[in-house]
DNA sequence: ACTTCCCAACCGAACGGTCGGTTGATCTGC
DNA sequence: GCAGATCAACCGACCGTTCGGTTGGGAAGT
């Protein structure tokens, strides 16, 4: 009963927040509108303010909401020691090209550099608990693969800039030409995602083992 | 005379367009409104509207003016003949960060990114006159470079995912992060770039000439 | 069991303000 | 005198937000 009742009204709540988070990748913040917003949640105006104090809030409702979820994924990763260090560094790619391109909160990066010279607190939340965090679990991914001798030593800022860099701009890529129709032949993911990551493993000093040269002994 | 003229007519424009450039970067476009743009340039409203015919034009011409002058760098960089492969492709890495993340049209990318939805002819016009050119000037650097047998054959989506990546995702953090007091300690453009220089090297099988490591012969 | 009260949820209507865009008059340089 | 540039004033539409009021399901009082 009790659960009932507490699934309504958080679902109310829940049903606002994926309906803003989709108008905001359409239309960025400002060319969201609270009408709008109420009118595709099929409820007056009023009553969104009933649920979040202002539009400011709801958006950080929106992204609070979205990194919540993909960041435990993230940490169940490091976790796992069933895996050797090449299958852990190949999962957590897998990982993070799954939540930076197809996750809410990955796909809001560019909605919040929009509002990142308004909304500076808004930019800094998002560093803190969302791309600091998935530096973090990467470094320690690394870090430990370094010290049982499986990688060269690395210098984590350039590592962090090689690994983040092309998964952020594949995203960012996909929803600016959203409107293609071959976006998937312009941007392949799993092409994408294998050549990078037999990059980074090159850079790690770990041989290639996708090599398809076929190299007689 | 008509060259003072046209230099006065010519400089009412540039100026509106550099201050709208900036306010487009700050604000967004949604959040940059004609009145206050009117204010920052110290003219009136009315005379915007005389000479651009809609904020939407205005903002069309701020990217278009943006990447005229961004992509003629780049055409000046397959030209050279004085470089060997290795020098030029150095040189395309000096030249691609420097537009990217100094330039207007580099930094509009998140701009572009809020619009695509709204105005998808802006996308598919800065992919086809700004980000296809690069790739075809970086394409035409490596492949002369494999055809002459300094480079390994390349998968090009690949490498443009693993040069373009970084580059972009380093600009949106800067945009993105502006409010840092420490912004180029988190994102040390030098440095960076020298790190991703020395990976793209290595995918592209040559020797890394930087290598610190002390390694007797 | 029945009344009273409470309160979250929702609504229609309106607030002051700003939006992108327009008008017609005035100024300026040739 | 004439064409282009600039201006103050204005327009309807829409913005985020708030108001006063209604509803309906439980808790409390008797």
């Amino acid at each position: 009963m009790a659960e009932v009742k507490e699934n309504h009204v958080s679902s109310r709540r829940q049903e606002i927040l994926a309906a803003a988070t989709q108008a905001f990748l359409d239309k960025g913040f400002s060319g969201t509108s609270m009408t709008h917003l109420a009118k595709v949640c099929g409820i007056q105006k009023a009553s969104l303010y009933h649920h979040f104090p202002g539009k400011e809030d709801l958006f950080i409702a929106c992204v609070t909401d979205g990194y919540a979820q993909a960041v435990d994924q993230l940490d169940d990763l490091h976790g796992d020691d069933t895996l050797n260090d090449v299958e852990k560094i190949t999962a957590a790619f897998d990982c993070l090209y799954r939540i930076t391109i197809s996750s809410p909160v990955g796909r809001l990066s560019p909605v919040i550099a929009e509002v990142s010279r308004t909304m500076p607190n808004v930019a800094k939340m998002f560093h803190a608990n969302y791309i600091a965090r998935q530096q973090a679990v990467l470094e320690k991914i690394i870090s430990a693969g370094v010290e049982r001798g499986s990688y060269r030593p690395q210098n984590y800022k350039v590592l962090h800039h090689l690994v983040f860099g092309p998964i952020v701009t594949l995203s960012l890529s996909r929803e600016m030409f959203a409107s293609f129709d071959d976006l998937d032949s312009h941007f392949p993911v799993d092409e994408l995602k294998a050549g990078h990551l037999s990059a980074i493993l090159t850079e790690l000093g770990v041989a290639d083992t996708m090599q398809p040269l076929s190299q007689p002994a």
